[in-house]
DNA sequence: GTCTATAGGATGATAGAC
DNA sequence: GTCTATCATCCTATAGAC
């Protein structure tokens, strides 16, 4: 069991106060009024506010590009494939909701060498994710729709699943994956 | 055909911005520099940043809020009544695409009168939706899922729509409510 | 309706004592 | 590792000239 750092906590409470009001509205004072220390206090442990932000959103789009691989190397179907997507994204929404919140609404925030590389892991992440919505539509274990719209509708909910984990009060995982799964594949008529 | 006053631009200016960097990233140098004026002329035709944002959001809410009355008094199947709130979504998303990155992410900046008056219209929006989702479980209409899966990936898909519709670049409103409605009801296997 | 000038306060970050 | 003090900059908003 690792112990966390100072650094680790800083990231913590400010994950807390970015999903609450995003990067650009908590000072760097918020953040250490979270903690109970003052705002100088914080550069000891990191260079700025800056790198709160890379910390965060980088740990997090690192997870999801190697979730995918996984996926992508796998030998399943791509309708498998397909679940094994939606389960990275509640395992992911599970273990770190509170940091969502900036890897969705804040990236743009990030700068030069972060920005470009978060971009390039999210396109190859939906890149990826069309690819297999294309081989399933192919191999007819998908309805032949717009691939787009399949893509879209499926990642808009597994994007925002974090903003409804917490609000209806922790459902076991197992039972939100299967529900899940089927409402996304199957529908609901 | 209204002119579009002053007022109606600087909206639309900040509209855009928002957009792109969430409401508090957005200074009023930034608005006004967009309309190729100082900052100080935009408070000619508007109290404050404030009133930008509360028009804004206010605006969309009621239009939510004014259509899904509309959808609630009408005399249609709970199956019918999710296929209009999709097209009032879409149709929604087609004529103020800008604007609802503002709706989705900024109404916490909101103050007093304003925030209660949304978060009190969202929270009954939501509450109608639930209770046609319910409906059309208990009539047999829906299958049998949890409401709260069902609720949660249909209005997540929809509340994000905007920012796909543009990247995608303008299918016909017709297919998308057609291929959006038959992949949120019947699913995609 | 737009401008310049500026007030009054918040912000990110640094220096140096303890 | 935290503090106080402070700097330079940016912010929203106002006053008053044109």
């Amino acid at each position: 069991m690792k112990t966390a750092t100072r650094k680790d906590e800083i990231i913590a409470a400010a994950s807390s106060l970015f999903k609450e009001k995003g990067y650009s509205a908590v000072s760097m004072r918020d953040i250490a009024q979270e903690m109970g220390i003052k705002a100088a206090s914080l550069y000891n442990h990191i260079s700025g506010k800056q790198e709160i932000l890379s910390t965060l959103v980088l740990f997090l789009a690192k997870e999801f590009t190697r979730g995918m691989h996984s996926v992508m190397i796998s030998e399943r179907s791509p309708l498998d494939k397909i679940r094994d997507i939606i389960e990275l994204h509640i395992d992911i929404t599970v273990n770190h909701s509170e940091a969502l919140a900036a890897l969705n609404n804040d990236w743009m925030h990030l700068e030069d060498q972060d920005l470009s590389d978060f971009v390039k892991m999210r396109e190859d992440y939906e890149e990826n994710f069309r690819t297999i919505v294309k081989e399933g539509i192919k191999a007819g274990d998908l309805k032949p729709r717009h691939p787009e719209v399949i893509l879209f509708s499926i990642l808009s909910t597994l994007r925002t699943l974090y903003l409804w984990y917490q609000k209806r009060g922790k459902l076991d995982v197992n039972i939100l994956k299967k529900d899940m799964v089927a409402v996304l594949l199957k529908g609901i008529v």
